[in-house]
DNA sequence: TGTACATCAGTGAACGCGCGTTCACTGATGTAC
DNA sequence: TGTACATCAGTGAACGCGCGTTCACTGATGTAC
């Protein structure tokens, strides 16, 4: 029977949620590498070598919360997007960059996990690049319309695209597609500016240094938006 | 006899080098986790419980390979700094961008250990603090030059300070003493946006985007530069 | 619809490993008189 | 200058821990005829 069979299924996948919820959990309280999969069963409640009916091996499971974070962060940025009416592309800009930052403030483990150094080991499957380009795509949807609507200008006396960058970050330019390469080389910029931002305020650079750090990464994206030609 | 006495000294000042040395090599080849007294001490043909007379704990060592780390960066900075001769602010500027970036792609682990994820569990404890600053006390300088030189203005359409950043980075603002805060803020912008930039690239994310990275951090540090307003 | 068989989830014991840290000790190096 | 003593470096055994993974097993759930 379907339904039976389902039955079956729909335990086996709430319980591989179950688990990749805990180690979730435990990212948050002990990094990646405090992970553990007999950690993680004896909080299921059950024997360690359980866990291997769900995942094959820890590095599955680090996978699978690798893709679970980035499309965590994808959905956040996205509904942002969404959520976000009425205003400037400027504005627009402005509320994808902060929802990045909040939701890497809220999750700062698995931001780590996505952004920080590389698990030591540990190398990322071909899976996790569909995922990887969830928020990307977001950014590009942003940009992309912004310079459709004519809000984006190159500003006077930003350096001209040197030759042998004619052919970079292709995929980029087809996210973005219609938006000349000197915008999309700019965005690029953005784009490393807003996570260097993120990753210096999670990984304790801006200590004894920055107070009001909204403000502050406020002021910095409005900067870099307007390095862009991004002012409207 | 004080000759007597410093040839102990100097056996130990050694051997401790000695040990820092083989745990950096081991941090290189197995990251920061991936580190371990007794591991150390085997390489070193030592007892394990013999670490326990240079280093009190495993995180003092982790401490100092942190402030090595430090030192090692802002060395490779400085020496960037004073070989520069002749040429414009903005190539000076360049030229230290540059250090940074080589120092990391030659010492990625130790990079990961002083900008990439916190270790979890291990609290730096003040004495990184002095070691931490002395590469900013680079960049400071060179832009402190710079502005009295008059090679820095202010570009057109730059957003403006808000009130409450008025107070912030303080001590930034002591290292580039005489520069203008919408200088220094977007200082600060630029200073993320080149870590944010040696992050990507190092810990992967520009893998199957950016083939040519020199290429494109030169002209993503230019483009900073121009963004500065330091333009000669 | 009922029965024989196959699939699957979870158990419990075990393997083999490496780790940080402590402790009582030996023997060499340095110090004070 | 020589001797008694104190300091220090390194040893080796041990404690107690947690880990990933394998394997033969039991019993429940699902499938086919």
């Amino acid at each position: 029977m379907t339904a039976s069979r389902t039955a079956r299924e729909r335990v086996r996948a709430e319980l591989t949620r179950e688990i990749t919820d805990i180690a979730r959990r435990q990212l948050a309280s002990h990094g990646a590498d405090g992970l553990s999969l007999r950690a993680v069963a004896r909080e299921m409640g059950m024997v360690s070598s359980a866990i291997y009916r769900y995942f094959a091996t820890k590095d599955d499971l680090l996978t699978a919360l690798i893709i679970d974070g980035y499309n965590a962060l994808g959905a956040a940025v996205e509904q942002a997007d969404a959520a976000f009416t009425g205003g400037s592309h400027l504005e627009r800009w402005l509320t994808v960059c902060r929802a990045v930052r909040t939701w890497a403030l809220a999750h700062p483990h698995e931001y780590a996990l996505l952004y920080g150094s590389p698990v030591p080991g540990y190398q990322a499957p071909a899976e996790t690049v569909a995922a990887r380009l969830r928020d990307v795509t977001v950014y590009s949807k942003v940009i992309r319309d912004a310079y459709a609507d004519g809000a984006i200008t190159d500003p006077p006396g930003a350096p001209a695209v040197p030759a042998e960058l004619s052919a970079e970050a292709p995929g980029l330019k087809e996210l973005m597609h219609g938006v000349p390469d000197p915008v999309v080389l700019r965005a690029l910029s953005v784009w490393t500016g807003l996570f260097g931002w993120v990753n210096f305020e999670l990984f304790g650079q801006f200590n004894n240094t920055i107070e009001d750090r909204t403000a502050a990464f406020d002021h910095s994206m409005r900067t870099q938006a307007w390095m862009l030609g991004l002012n409207t």
